[in-house]
DNA sequence: ACCTGAACACCGTTCAAGT
DNA sequence: ACCTGAACACCGTTCAAGT
C-alpha cells in the first residue's frame, strides 16, 4: 500500500526510540519501511526536512497553558524539557532542527515565550531576544542532561545516580535565573 | 617530513575557514596534507577528538580578564563570540565540540564563569549552573547569528543587513538578561 | 502520482603490511 | 614509531525508467 508523511515521520522516530539519531540515515529509514531509499525523497525534499518534521512531531506533546507569565514560562520549558528527554537523542534532534529553521513548531513555542515576556514588561523590540535567551537554555542543559543520561545508562559507574538527582534541580535554577533576569530587567526601564 | 599534530589542526582549521564545517572530513584533510586517510588515526583516536582539538586551537583567543564579576563575564563572552565568528562555522564547531566533552578550553571558560558567578555571590553549588546557562546562550545565539550572516553571505536578499546591525544589541541584552538574573538571584538569597 | 534500480560521489574507521 | 593500501560497512541525493 501507498507511503503516507505521517508513516515516514512514524517510522523515522521508532527507529530513533530504539537505536538513536546515529541509526537514524536516510537508507535505514526506507528499509524498515520497506521501500526504495529514493522513495523517501518524492515525500520529502531533504534529510533536513524530514527531521523538521520528527521534532514538530516530538513537540506536539508541548501545549501550552495559563497562568501569569513567571508560570507560563516555567511550564513552558518543563514540559518542553520533557518532551525531548522522552525520546532518545530528542534533546539533539530537535536542536538541530531548530538551528536548521526546520521545526515549525519550535518557532510557535517562540512566540509563546515571547507573548510572556511582552506581558513581563520587556520592551516590544526585546521579546524575541528573551525568549530565544529562554530556548537556547532549555535546548543546551537538556542536550546536556540527555548525554550524560544515556551516557550512564550504558556504561554504568557509581557517581551518576548523583547528577541525576539533581539535574531537576539544576534546570531549575538555570531557569530562575532568565525569568529574574527577565523580572530585574523590566522593573529597572520602566 | 612527519606529520605532527600541530599540522593536521592547522589544515583543519583552514579547511574549516574556507569551505565550512560540512566539507571538513577525514578523508578531505588527508588529501590536504598528502597523507593516507588512516595516518589521521595515528594522531587522533577519532574525529570528534581532532574537531576539539580544532575548537581548542578556535578558543585560544579567549584570554580571561580582570574587573568586577559582571565585567569578567561580559568581557568573556564577547570574547568568546568574537572568536566564534572569525572562523566559517565556528559556533557550530565548538559546540558541537562542547557537547561532546571534547574541548578542554571550554572547560576552562566554564571554570572562569563559574569564578565569576561566585564572586557574585551564587552559592556554592550553584556557580558551575549559572556558568553553563551563560555558556549555553552565548553559543546557541552564535550559532544563530554566524547562520543568519553565512546564508546572507551566500543569499544576499535586501533586509539581511537590519539583521546584522541589531545582533550586537541581541546579543547584549541576552547577556543582561543573564548577568541580571545572576544580580537578582543572589540578593534575593543573601 | 508514486516508486524502483542503479548510479554518483562521497563518508569514518580499521588493520595487516611496509619502512 | 609512523604511515600506506585496501578494505569494510556504510552515507545523502538524483533521476531515468517503470506502473
Amino acid at each position: 500500500m501507498q507511503l503516507h508523511k505521517r508513516d515516514v515521520v512514524e517510522a523515522a522516530t521508532a527507529l530513533l526510540d530504539d537505536y538513536g539519531i546515529a541509526d537514524l540515515s536516510m537508507r535505514r529509514l526506507a528499509r524498515d519501511l520497506e521501500v526504495s531509499p529514493g522513495a523517501l525523497y518524492w515525500h520529502f525534499a531533504s534529510k533536513q526536512q524530514l527531521l523538521g518534521a520528527v521534532a514538530d512531531r516530538i513537540l506536539g506533546a508541548v501545549q501550552d497553558c495559563g497562568g501569569d507569565w513567571q508560570e507560563r514560562i516555567v511550564q513552558t520549558c518543563g514540559r518542553l524539557r520533557e518532551a525531548l528527554l522522552s525520546h532518545t537523542d530528542g534533546a539533539e534532534l530537535v536542536s538541530a532542527s531548530f538551528a536548521a529553521g526546520q521545526s515549525a513548531v519550535m518557532t510557535d513555542l517562540l512566540a509563546v515565550l515571547a507573548a510572556a515576556a511582552a506581558d513581563a514588561g520587556v520592551p516590544a523590540d526585546s521579546t524575541e531576544s528573551a525568549a530565544r535567551t529562554v530556548v537556547y537554555f532549555v535546548l543546551g542543559s537538556t542536550v546536556d542532561e540527555q548525554s550524560r543520561l544515556q551516557w550512564d545508562a550504558a556504561g554504568a559507574d557509581v557517581s551518576a545516580p548523583v547528577w541525576a538527582e539533581n539535574s531537576d534541580a539544576r534546570f531549575a535554577f538555570g531557569l530562575r535565573l532568565l525569568v529574574d533576569g527577565i523580572a530585574a530587567h523590566t522593573r529597572a526601564d520602566v
